[in-house]
DNA sequence: ATGCATGAGAA
DNA sequence: TCTCATGCATA
């Protein structure tokens, strides 16, 4: 909105393959599910003004100041001092997030100084990620909101507490399983249909009294809602997504751009990195909504140093194309990405990281555009089943 | 709000 | 080289 920057580049490159194997021929079996999105899910109830920043946000726009002039052309900052003020959660071997913001690790990410990075708190990702890659293996465990049925069974019972004191009132509560610990229900559902009942193990020391912040993982219903509670909580605040992002830096030692906070109000996030950034925003909210009133100075610019590779903006002709590809083969082998770069003469580079981003947003709970009709599957390791959207926003 | 990009970690 | 989490830069 203020920042205006006409800088436009275009890859008009060339740098075309170079060697052309005979292509070993990925023919990936597309088991066209081509499952009808029914997602009628939740109302869109409330249809928030697009920005309302007024009053109660001081720190909003020291942020906005700050990274206004951070905002450079890559390789323009100055070496500084970088502080790894980050810390925060460090999986140990569940696949889910049994209690996510615990420990910290401070983990150095440097190399080669020079106008690279300043201090970006980036940590803690890597370490899930690991784990994460291999729930899918089976049947991965994203089960955004095919079957929220049995799902509220268990979880609503200490999500609705935790919701509770936080002053919220999501998961309307309708049946809860009371009791009924449950283990990392993704895998469950994600298996077996129904569960009357599973391993008489698997006992959480969760209890009805109260948990802080939930330590189970949330459904997709629930992420759903805290969503949009959130976003409408971050609105009525005064407060921008870009806003949230640094506060969240600043009060816990991780920060998040415009871009993953807004992707998160819009679930447009792996079903694992919702649930790992839940409980984060969670406590902004918390503490944003207590602290509405008072100022409290934020003093923190996050800075972002880094050379970017410009943007190449695909023209649309060429982007149809690659759309084509996708279609027929999402996971196109070293030779094929090689001739199709060259032939819509763009960088192999590019094209292998368009399919890759390409395959990426196919894996988010909320396909961009918003229910896609019919062109709903994963290619190699994808379950059947997936996710449903909201189109709300 | 999103498109293209970077990087760590795992195959 | 892919997946995933993330983000700069842009529309």
């Amino acid at each position: 909105m203020e920042r205006v920057k006409p800088t436009r580049t275009e890859p008009a490159d060339s740098r075309t393959e170079r060697y052309h194997s005979p292509a070993p021929v990925w023919s990936q079996s597309v088991m066209a599910t081509a499952t009808s999105n029914h997602y009628g899910v939740l109302s869109p109830g409330s249809a928030p003004p697009p920005h309302s920043e007024s009053g109660s946000l001081q720190q909003a726009a020291a942020y906005r100041d700050a990274h206004s002039l951070l905002h450079n052309e890559y390789g323009t900052l100055p070496g500084h001092a970088h502080q790894w003020i980050t810390a925060l959660h460090a999986d140990s071997g569940t696949p889910w997030p049994h209690s996510p913001l615990s420990d910290q690790d401070v983990k150095p990410v440097l190399h080669e100084g020079e106008r690279e990075e300043l201090q970006t708190p980036n940590n803690l990702q890597q370490q899930q990620q690991q784990q994460q890659q291999q729930q899918h293996a089976h049947h991965d465990a994203r089960t955004w909101r095919s079957g929220s049925t049995h799902i509220a069974t268990m979880a609503t019972s200490e999500q609705s507490l935790v919701y509770a004191q936080s002053g919220f009132s999501l998961v309307p509560a309708g049946e809860q399983g009371s009791m009924h610990h449950t283990l990392r229900d993704e895998e469950q559902h994600s298996h077996s249909p129904h569960l009357s009942d599973h391993g008489p193990h698997s006992h959480h020391q969760q209890h009805g009294g109260q948990d802080q912040s939930d330590e189970d993982t949330p459904t997709s219903d629930e992420l759903e809602q805290f969503a949009k509670q959130f976003k409408q909580r971050r609105i009525k605040l005064g407060f921008t997504q870009a806003d949230v992002g640094l506060a969240l830096g600043t009060l816990y030692g991780n920060v998040f751009s415009q871009t993953t906070i807004c992707r998160f109000e819009a679930l447009q996030l792996s079903f694992k990195n919702m649930c790992k950034l839940k409980p984060l925003l969670n406590k902004w909210l918390e503490e944003a909504d207590s602290t509405s009133g008072s100022p409290t100075s934020l003093d923190k610019i996050a800075a972002q140093g880094r050379k970017r590779k410009k943007r190449t903006s695909i023209e649309v002709g060429v982007k149809g194309a690659l759309e084509s590809h996708f279609l027929k083969c999402p996971k196109p082998g070293a030779a094929e990405i090689n001739s199709l770069a060259d032939s819509l003469q763009l960088e192999k580079e590019v094209v292998r990281v368009w399919f890759c981003n390409r395959r990426q947003k196919e894996k988010r709970m909320t396909p961009a555009g918003g229910p896609l009709p019919g062109t709903e599957d994963m290619y190699g390791d994808t379950p059947p089943h997936h996710g449903g959207q909201t189109p709300v926003q």
